[in-house]
DNA sequence: GCCAGTCTGTAAAGAGTCCC
DNA sequence: GGGACTCTTTACAGACTGGC
């Protein structure tokens, strides 16, 4: 199937970073609004529990919003339900403007993935009395985590979080609010306004929304992405999907120089990709793992030159950068890696390696990364640093001399 | 041989529980 | 009281399998 139209535009690869990194809106909000603001423009953000410095979600608006704090998240998320968690690029916070599309998807979560969903819906009938009996409990008691249903009532904790994450992947529940890494449930109905529990879209709707939803995030569209549309289908459904949007005059391929690979742009971005004049944040950034702008691996790898891969996974004698390596942005350039851990105790950041590209190193990054680290330091409420490895080593130096 | 899809190993923090 | 242990949470990366 031939994709690519005599029409496709050519573009350099500091223009697509540019337009990329423009889209990511760093540094651009200030307070809680500006966190809502944030998370409306990236469409959703990613969640991830580990905790080696804030997690995921909360790094992904440290970089967004200059004066961040987890509480604006927590309010968002707990207090103004404006938004709320649930399966899009992975288990995401999402705007709540979004909960009545979704209804789709919860109403028929077989249609879509989890590999978690598949393995205990064979046991759903099996399971209709516990699913009967934590319903009744949550409806009697108020919000419930698994950990009480193994406490205090006769259902065995695992069973419980099994029922609990069904009942969640349907939307009969809804995550009221989290102590330390503990999900507390309560019925839908009694958290969310009644409008948005009853509206539910159509599949076509649905997946118009969120194909275009996947889109607007991901800024450029790539077939091989294995998320790709947060739908699940196959490489001849995708390719059949992006001709009828490329005829329906949506979407534009583009080629991007030095690159075979054919990326898709949505056509009502193709002026933001034209005009390379945007103003784009030039300060030293530490780029989450799971950061919207990572989410595609092989795009990062295309259009940065720089291959990046998270070695939380990896065995420890295959890791290269460090466990929890985040890539250092620096206007539209990764220029090295940083592997950080909080010392929660002594409130002190501890550096295991900061690691500079060949070729990346002046002396003019130096306060950049001075301010970097300050500000990471400040994030983290670490009043200490220490910096083991750095990649030139008279970095090391002259970052402590400005750091201590 | 290549590509797509599936399965498994891996690790962290925090909260709760158990036992001395 | 406090140390040791267990449970909970998550999905990437790499190994593996199967189809063409």
């Amino acid at each position: 199937m031939q994709l690519e139209s005599t029409s496709s535009k050519e573009f350099s690869k500091e223009a697509v970073r540019h337009f990329l990194v423009f889209k990511q809106g760093f540094l651009q909000k200030k307070g809680k609004n500006g966190a809502y603001d944030a998370l409306r423009q990236l469409e959703c953000i990613q969640i991830d529990p580990i905790s080696v410095v804030h997690p995921n979600h909360h790094l992904v608006l440290h970089n967004r919003v200059v004066d961040y704090k987890p509480s604006h998240l927590e309010e968002l998320l707990y207090k103004d339900r404006v938004a709320f968690e649930y399966w899009c690029n992975e288990k995401s916070i999402i705007p709540i403007e979004d909960f009545p599309k979704f209804r789709y998807r919860m109403k028929n979560p077989s249609q879509f993935h989890s590999p978690f969903y598949e393995r205990i819906k064979a046991q759903s009938k099996e399971l209709h009395k516990e699913i009967k009996y934590v319903l009744s409990e949550i409806k009697k008691h108020g919000p419930l985590s698994s950990g009480e249903f193994e406490q205090k009532r006769k259902i065995e904790g695992k069973l419980a979080t099994k029922v609990l994450n069904l009942l969640w992947d349907c939307g009969d529940l809804v995550i009221h609010h989290v102590e330390g890494n503990r999900r507390y449930f309560d019925l839908t109905e009694r958290v969310l306004p009644s409008n948005m529990n009853e509206e539910v879209a159509s599949r076509e709707e649905y997946e118009q929304f969120i194909i275009h939803k996947y889109m607007k995030a991901y800024g450029l569209v790539d077939i091989r992405d294995w998320r790709f549309s947060w739908l699940p289908l196959k490489i001849p459904q995708r390719k059949a999907m992006i001709k009828r949007m490329i005829e329906a005059d949506k979407l534009c391929p583009i080629k991007i120089e030095d690159i075979k690979h054919t990326y898709y742009v949505l056509k009502e971005n193709l002026s933001l990709l034209e005009n390379s004049d945007t103003a784009i944040n030039e300060s030293i950034l530490f780029i989450a793992p799971l950061d919207n702008l990572l989410w595609n691996r092989k795009m990062i790898s295309d259009l940065f030159d720089f291959d990046y891969a998270w070695e939380v996974y990896k065995v420890p004698e295959k890791r290269i950068y460090g466990y929890y390596v985040m890539p250092i942005l620096y206007g539209t350039n990764f220029i090295g890696r940083i592997d950080p851990k909080l010392d929660r105790q002594n409130r002190k950041m501890i550096i295991h390696s900061l690691l500079l590209e060949e070729k990346c190193f002046g002396e003019n990054l130096v306060d950049e990364l001075v301010a970097a680290l300050q500000r990471f330091l400040s994030f983290h409420e670490a009043s200490k640093i220490e910096i083991n490895k750095t990649s030139p080593k008279k970095l090391k130096r002259a970052l402590m001399r400005e750091l201590s």
